[in-house]
DNA sequence: CGTCAATATAACAAATTTGTTATACCTTGT
DNA sequence: ACAAGGTATAACAAATTTGTTATATTGACG
């Protein structure tokens, strides 16, 4: 590792957390990360949810830890037995 | 059919536009209007699209068409092409 | 009517996701 | 340290979506 200023190490540690700030944003975002906060929120267990969804517990966890991404479809059914809706916008950038 | 008074049939023709109204929304709400329409405000074609998202023409129309769900990665590939971004949010109701 | 461009449909292979079972990996509490 | 509940990972079959080519349908225009 190169050796670095005081002032650039400053501003390489802003820029950390920047980087973290905007990552957890993203997460946030992320559908898994969402189904998650919602089941969490309800006091269910993946296991549970997976049968309200008439799945298997490792179905719902792909899903929450973003293994793969999920359809339209599965993730309709997952926001259904959680009593949501999903809202997909597709917007100019 | 049975035969209906004058004012059911009003109600029922009043129904029948708030079921346009309603299906019209709902169309606004799905991933493959949203893109035909990002599309056609570019002045682009299917296949002009497709080229763009590295496919062919038929696999963007089954989208638009609502043929079949898309999924999430290949939403994203579209709005890519169309300078616009996916947003998905999952809303308790 | 005939033609041309654009979209829809058909059909099948390829890729990806989901279903399913088994098991590993944590935490937490005892 | 052990046990138990919850989540993650592995592995493979089943289902769905996408890739691809060919063709049908539609609509506008001459």
């Amino acid at each position: 590792m190169s050796p670095i200023s005081k002032t650039t190490l400053k501003d390489w540690q802003k820029e950390q957390l920047k980087d973290l700030e905007f990552a957890a944003i993203a997460r946030e975002l992320e559908p898994g990360y969402q189904i998650a906060r919602l089941r969490i929120a309800q006091g269910l267990t993946q296991a549970q949810l997976a049968e309200m969804v008439g799945t298997h517990q490792p179905s719902i966890a792909r899903i929450e830890s973003g293994k793969s991404l999920p359809s339209l479809l599965f993730l309709e059914r997952m926001a259904s037995a959680l009593n949501a809706r999903v809202e997909v916008r597709i917007l100019p950038m």
